[in-house]
DNA sequence: ATTTTGTCTATAAGCTAAATAGAGTAATCG
DNA sequence: CGATTACTCTATTTAGCTTATAGACAAAAT
């Protein structure tokens, strides 16, 4: 299961790609349409936009609006940013690579081939999707 | 990523898949093989056997031991039961079906059709791999 | 009866998710 | 300049979940 958090993000990066390249648009105008608290997603897109996925504008007129193409914004890299590691666990994951404290020979474990399968399957669906697809 | 109560269930069904039909494990000589807490096990142990994957012995000569072959015993069946839903949302979700609180209108939701997909993705691996894989 | 081994209840520490509050900073425009 | 607008930063809170542990209890075997 994704987070809230990680809901939220898709949701309003979806808002976001289909008004891509028309002027940015407001956290609070983002946050009702989406039904998303709206100092929530303040860090939210905050965190997307410190990752250089959006780029933000103070002042009258200002906002936040995407700074990539809608189709090279992936599920992966949002989920990644958002919720971190996409593996089932830590010892298969590309970006998150880390030892499992209880396994003694990471070679030897026979649950990380399942592991690496489970993750290249959502890797197959997440690397492959953008925002694209939700326009 | 998936809890080390997940981690935990899968190791043990793991041990337990090798000895199917050779009698029972120990609840201690599990944990001490494969690192894991022994009362967490415990508890583990105990849920998996009340949904009818494993069966447990009391007194001297006892301990747990697999009910089902290990080649019916799947991963999303492991999973579900452990750490709850495969899918990444509640609404999409076969087996915990949830309606999502900030969604307006589900038939409409733009994000409900890459969810799908990325369920479908999971259930591909999990649906069929099954301890026989882990021997 | 005693030993063995799983079962049950309770609890606690630590962490994370989710949400909120308020002061600060930068941009715009008159 | 100065008022307004809107994003930014820091801090805090609440609730709930994860992980782990302790100890009493129940059943089976010999």
């Amino acid at each position: 299961m994704i987070s809230k958090k990680a809901k939220y993000a898709l949701k309003a990066l979806k808002v976001l790609a289909r008004e891509y390249e028309k002027g940015p648009l407001l956290i609070s105008n983002i946050a009702e349409s989406e039904n998303i608290p709206k100092k929530f997603l303040e860090a939210i897109l905050l965190e997307l936009r410190n990752h250089g996925i959006l780029q933000s504008q103070k002042g009258k007129g200002g906002g936040y609006y995407l700074r990539i193409p809608p189709d090279q914004v992936t599920f992966a890299k949002i989920i990644r940013i958002v919720d971190g590691p996409i593996a089932p666990t830590l010892c298969v994951s590309l970006h998150f690579y880390g030892k499992c404290d209880d396994c003694a020979n990471e070679e030897t474990c026979t649950l990380r081939n399942v592991m690496e399968q489970w993750r290249d399957a959502n890797l197959v669906v997440l690397e492959q999707k953008t925002l694209m697809d939700l326009i």
